[in-house]
DNA sequence: TAGATACATGAATAAATATTCATGTATACT
DNA sequence: AGTATACATGAATATTTATTCATGTATCTA
């Protein structure tokens, strides 16, 4: 015969009672209402036809059943949260949650990403896209790449790309429009916007750091994410303004043509970041490492072609450093 | 860190799974849906987000996780069963509650049970009187007395007593009314009569089996049970007719004489009964044993009396057998 | 005695659970 | 190749859970 059995939510509340010995201490340690405690304790007397405590005034005293009972309840939950803990903690967990702005994952990550499944067959990544700063206590991430200054407390902090802005467009646009020679020419083209993200460069901070003085950009289409203003670009709709990382494999390919000799670097970079507590799984710590390879690849390359772009008359323009 | 618990039910079909590694056959166990099981292992899965069962085709393996945590899963559940059985059917429960009719409540059952409270003082009797039958599964009865010719099916029967009827009077009564010669001079005295009840003796039947005619009975008062009528009798009222167990104490003490040496043996006798599940419970096989010796004990006595009685001319009237 | 403390109770409400049904997908098996 | 078997998935729906709020009742305490 199988008894019927409480909520878990009763049994824990049941538990942290049995410890108090006071429904109000209890609900505050479980961050809700003695009235929810009380009902709680209630339902499991009524499920099973027994109490659980006695009342005495304000006073509550564990009967005999509770007193069989209670101690298996506990040793449940505890077993549970080591158990948890301890699978939570190891080689066992086969999956990573990694955060990033979506153009990063779009246009740097997920290219890379089939070198790492090649190599750790066993490790899923999960790949989750935000624009917003995450938090390790409450949102369901382990690691993330964050464009910024690298001021965050009490994390892992690695430098994963430091970026070089500049214009693009593809080669049937050029052809079309034909080349401008200055920058301020680009006063006269279609320009592709990214929609407000404060750390993100921006077109007027281009122009201004080129030394061209504007009292109104020139119309184009505003995009919600840089993947997408990159894309637009490459499909012949204008010059977008871009970032080494984003356009590394589309410049590569001739799908995209640099204009200019002229870039900055950003004033943020990407990092990489996760709770201390975690670096030392391995699943974590491979990811880490594979990620630090990988950028430092990327961050040569970019490197390197800015050098030759110096070699020609590059201009550096340096961001309000 | 806690980590969330998912439902009771999801642990039972992961429970159940482990053990048939097959998601239909646990279904079958828990009299749900293969698809219901499917869809409770899959929200584990996802709460905990890592796989218990790996799916090889239509094979299940239980992963490193399951391995790990299933174990505390099968231990609290069969801990809890195991402990709320132990709760239910043990010394744990401290109360039996016997239902009989009031009569033999009030002049055998509770003179006697200050014996059983000396014996056994954590075990409480809770009474309760009814002249109807008792239905062990839908009434808060654990064991009953019922009177009656002991053919209920299903339940565990043990004859308590076997009664004799007689009439029975105080002496005071006799010294003001002088002492009947005859049974046939009790139709000039007042007879104290019980209120119509099926299976109880009744005056008319023991003049009929006394081999005396009658008309019309002589008045008298009528009562709602056989214990105030004897009551009345003690009290000087009249003449009672009486059941050996009702009238034992009242016998030996002289609050009462039997008259003649006239008796009938009921066709009914006092069973106690009780569902046979419950005759393994110690609070309920004590009561029995100390209710069945009692009993045994009682009925030496009345036999003793009536034997007593036969070797002075009694006359032995058998109803209707 | 008044005020504070602490469990109890009922109504209300939102969210989560616990399925089923219908169907999809993949594998065994003949 | 056709059929059977078994897990997976999504929509739908009823039930249960998980509270909170407002208030009641009883006991402590000063």
């Amino acid at each position: 015969m199988t008894h019927r059995l409480p909520p878990i939510a009763a049994l824990r509340a049941l538990e942290a009672t049995s410890r108090h010995l006071s429904f109000t201490r209890a609900a505050e340690e479980l961050f809700i209402s003695q009235s929810a405690v009380s009902h709680q304790i209630r339902h499991i007397e009524d499920i099973w036809d027994f109490k659980l405590f006695e009342r005495q005034g304000r006073q509550l005293i564990i009967t005999k059943e509770g007193q069989m009972i209670i101690p298996v309840v506990r040793d449940f939950l505890g077993n549970m949260n080591r158990t948890l803990n301890e699978i939570t903690n190891q080689e066992s967990r086969t999956s990573i949650r990694i955060s990033l702005v979506q153009s990063l994952a779009v246009k740097w990550l997920v290219p890379r990403l089939g070198k790492f499944n090649d190599m750790y067959p066993e490790i899923s990544v999960w790949i989750s896209t935000t624009d917003e700063l995450v938090n390790f206590s409450t949102d369901e991430v382990d690691i993330a790449i964050r464009l910024g200054d690298g001021n965050w407390p009490d994390l892992q902090i690695d430098t994963l790309l430091r970026e070089y802005v500049f214009p693009v467009c593809s080669p049937s646009f050029l052809k079309r429009f034909s080349a401008p020679e200055h920058p301020a020419d680009l006063m006269r083209y279609p320009l592709l916007y990214r929609h407000s993200f404060d750390i993100c460069p921006r077109w007027r901070d281009w122009f201004k750091d080129a030394g061209i003085a504007i009292k109104k950009l020139p119309r184009g289409s505003h995009f919600p994410d840089t993947a997408m203003s990159i894309q637009a670009a490459i499909d012949h709709q204008g010059i977008a303004l871009a970032r080494s990382a984003h356009v590394e494999k589309d410049l590569a390919s001739g799908r995209l043509i640099k204009l200019f000799d002229i870039y900055s670097e950003s004033p943020v970079s990407y990092f990489l970041i996760c709770p201390h507590k975690l670096v030392t799984q391995r699943r974590i710590s491979v990811f880490r490492e594979w990620l630090l390879e990988e950028a430092a690849t990327s961050q040569k390359a970019f490197d390197r072609v800015m050098r030759a772009s110096s070699g020609h008359q590059s201009k550096i323009m340096a961001y309000g450093i």
